[in-house]
DNA sequence: ATGCCTTACGTTATACGTAATTATT
DNA sequence: AATAATTACGTATAACGTAAGGCAT
């Protein structure tokens, strides 16, 4: 049967012209890349090259063949590759949430739970979550709400609650006890960390009017949060993840959007597997 | 890199399902069919067995690789016949002809001109002939009228006339002098040889009525010509090539469409390899 | 007990590099 | 002289088969 390595060794000869460039190039004498050429033709039972003396090059025949090694060479390439992604697959648990919380306690839990398995987690936006989940791109995802299909298992866990943060002296501080509506900074500049997915979305909606500066940095956005005037965000999770800023009010917001309740959900079909993982996430409170 | 024989080891592991059995099919030890599939998992750097102690089976990565292995085999088997095709095509010279007679000169010669190149012939309808001749299919074929093409290169060469062959004592024997004209013989059952090509045309197209009794078999056509009373037909081309028989009167045609110039036709571009066949023809007479 | 897979070991075959040969520019 | 391809020859690697071992049904 032809060998791969002579079609890669055929393939080489078409690109330099010549048996001692394309042996040079294989990293063998060329002595060897003759015979390969030799065994092929012997095995294809056709000749495939011109030959003088010293002077060889392709015939019809080797043409076609050069054309049909290439694709072979690239579909053996393919197999590689795909096999292993495959594979890779395999041994990853890949998170998909609407916001960044989730994956602050998922990520070590799932590492706990499956040693041996890469854990992968992203913020997405909730169509391509879904669309991810039946792909398999996800095996979980994070909702604010049920998706409601009946081939999916869901399981309501922690509440997320948006609060605004201000420096003491800004003149919304004061609301710190009764709370405020999200409209009402409508129009202010505010400081906001990227990747931060659905919430972003809150913002744009009950806030149309107002400046985003988006800082893609946390240790940018921390400096600026401690440094300016200007109105940011954190939330319950964030506050118990990161700490509570020393030099900020906490407003609370009471807008109905601005809590979240974490919907996790997976393929029913891989729901025993995953088991463990929504066995140990927190309840509803 | 990834061997061929280790894809065909697999996809035979995967068609009998036991290494053993695989092996013994395979005509190699089971150890090596072992051996070869572990070598095949350090290749790609990737299980594709779940194993147990004595149990062997494709996991999810196997299954793939084996899909894969299938389609390259597949290439690579195509890749041999495709070449080895492109090779037999480029070693033969293939002659399309409407009619039997030209194949009986331009065979021989092209033989003799062209040593080594295998010559072969078919009769074809005109259609397929050009269809053929375009393709690559034929390099020369040989139509009753110049197809106009300015691609083509088209010489015209011998003429070839149909003649009625009759017993003796037939009543339409006495024609022979005169000449007939082809529906005369309207409704009477007559001989034909197969493959005769263009000529079948005419005899459908002038004796719709006529019921034709078609011999495959040279030698039972032959016999039935000598002990039956049935019209059959010879040309001035397979009376030289033949012989004339004996026992039977030649009628003349005076129907136009019993003589036809055989228009030898090949591409322009292939005509210089060709010159010397084209250059021995016999001329218009 | 039989079937199936793996590991170990000695052998063989095949693919390589070096050196020599021939031909071309 | 220099470049390029083939042939010849000795060697080393890698693939094989046999034999042995372990584990399930």
């Amino acid at each position: 049967m032809v060998d791969i390595t002579q079609l890669q060794h055929l393939a080489a000869f078409h690109k330099y012209g010549t048996l001692s460039q394309a042996a040079e190039a294989l990293h063998i004498s060329q002595p060897a890349l003759s015979r390969s050429m030799q065994k092929l033709e012997e095995e294809l039972q056709v000749s495939l090259f011109d030959r003088q003396k010293n002077k060889i090059r392709l015939n019809h025949n080797g043409q076609l063949a050069v054309d049909h090694a290439r694709r072979i060479l690239e579909s053996v390439q393919d197999m590689a590759e795909q096999v292993q992604a495959a594979d890779r697959r395999s041994r990853t648990i890949s998170l998909g949430s609407c916001v960044p919380a989730p994956t602050w306690t998922a990520v070590p839990a799932l590492s706990n739970l499956y040693p041996g398995m890469t854990i992968s987690s992203e913020i997405q936006e909730m169509p391509r979550l879904l669309e991810g989940l039946r792909s398999g791109l996800y095996q979980i995802i994070v909702l604010p709400c049920d998706p409601g299909d009946n081939e999916l298992y869901c399981q309501v866990s922690d509440r997320e609650t948006l609060f605004l943060t201000l420096p003491p002296g800004h003149p919304f501080a004061k609301k710190a006890e009764t709370g405020m509506y999200l409209e009402e900074l409508d129009g202010e500049t505010v400081l906001l960390f990227s990747t931060i997915g659905f919430w972003h979305s809150i913002h744009v909606k009950l806030m149309p009017h107002s400046r985003f500066l988006i800082q893609h940095d946390r240790a940018t956005f921390n400096e600026l949060v401690n440094t300016t005037m200007l109105p940011s965000f954190m939330t319950n999770k964030s506050i118990r993840y990161f700490g509570k800023k020393n030099n900020r009010v906490l407003v609370p917001l009471l807008n109905p959007e601005t809590s979240i309740d974490f919907h996790y959900i997976c393929k029913k079909s891989k729901y025993p597997k995953l088991k463990a993982f929504f066995e140990q996430l927190p309840g509803k409170e």
